[in-house]
DNA sequence: TAGGCCATCTGGTCCT
DNA sequence: AGGACCAGATGGCCTA
């Protein structure tokens, strides 16, 4: 985390102390937005007319005939049409000003804390999901989409009688995922990417999709765009590390990924007991 | 330097 | 009224 420019060393306010320190703070640099010149707070509609929270706060300090009116909800009355025009504008009193100040700072620390919860659970989600690596982490997007892979490839293994094919399952596994991913999830697999990439597939021999009976191929209600984002980063590829004992994939097999290098591999999966 | 990823702030909306 | 959730905006960091 960045803290703004303004808040010098003072540091993001994370506790009851903090936001009023933080609230007299800024009380004392007017607001986010010009104090250095340099960090602005954002003004949705680009109109730069001072309409954020902070800027009505800072412009009526004098005016204190405007009266409560029931509170900081209406310090923008939602059904004024020319709201974001300037020209009519609810006027804060201190003591709704400094409200609307605790009520903010309130309400980003529950959103940094939400947002770490959130990304808590996804880490929790990485340790779970193959090719879990403490150096090489998955991207948030990346790891949804390797669990919701996972999920469906465990799924159907679950609905076939017989184990599946490595290869297929890789496959299955890396649909939708980009290059730098899916080398990762070979390289945690002991595998050569080039085996399964779909763009690859018809290296694959074709008895290896025919005699597969967990099939792996894609799901008909199963979209696998193209990933639009990130790099074909070849660093990956050079920092995935072969994973074994310690893979999250581990408990699910009895073979370790040594073995997966064989001629048409079979997973052999050990379904949890119920 | 551009692009990807990320954390944070923010205002809006919905719900309790 | 206040909290949860969401999406947009912003800026920092990292890497090719």
């Amino acid at each position: 985390f960045t803290k703004p420019s303004n808040t010098e060393d003072s540091g993001m306010p994370v506790s009851q102390q903090d936001v009023s320190k933080w609230t007299e703070e800024c009380r004392n640099t007017q607001n986010m937005e010009t104090v250095n010149g340099e960090h602005k707070t954002m003004s949705m509609d680009g109109d730069n007319d001072d309409d954020d929270g902070f800027n009505r706060m800072e412009e009526n300090n004098d005016d204190e005939e405007q009266g409560e009116e029931g509170g900081l909800g209406e310090e923008e009355s939602l059904e004024e049409s020319p709201k974001r025009s300037g020209t009519k504008r609810k006027k804060m009193t201190k003591a709704r000003q400094q409200r609307f100040k605790v009520r903010r700072i309130k309400a980003n620390e529950r959103e940094r804390n939400r947002m770490h919860g959130l990304n808590d659970a996804l880490e929790s989600l990485r340790k779970v999901v193959p090719c879990y690596s403490n150096t090489q982490k998955l991207s948030k997007i990346e790891t949804l989409r390797l669990a919701k892979n996972y999920i469906w490839a465990l799924s159907e293994i679950l609905q076939s009688d017989e184990s599946p094919e490595l290869m297929l399952f890789v496959q299955a596994l890396c649909q939708g995922l980009s290059q730098p991913t899916t080398n990762l999830v070979a390289g945690c697999l002991q595998l050569n990417p080039r085996t399964f990439l779909p763009e690859q597939a018809q290296d694959i021999p074709s008895q290896v999709h025919q005699t597969s009976t967990a099939s792996f191929s894609l799901h008909p209600s199963y979209p696998y765009p193209s990933p639009p984002y990130g790099t074909m980063d070849s660093s990956h590829i050079h920092h995935a590390k072969p994973h074994t004992v310690d893979n999250a994939l581990e408990p699910f097999f009895e073979t370790t990924f040594t073995d997966c290098t064989s001629t048409s591999p079979r997973l052999r999966i050990l379904l949890p007991k119920h």
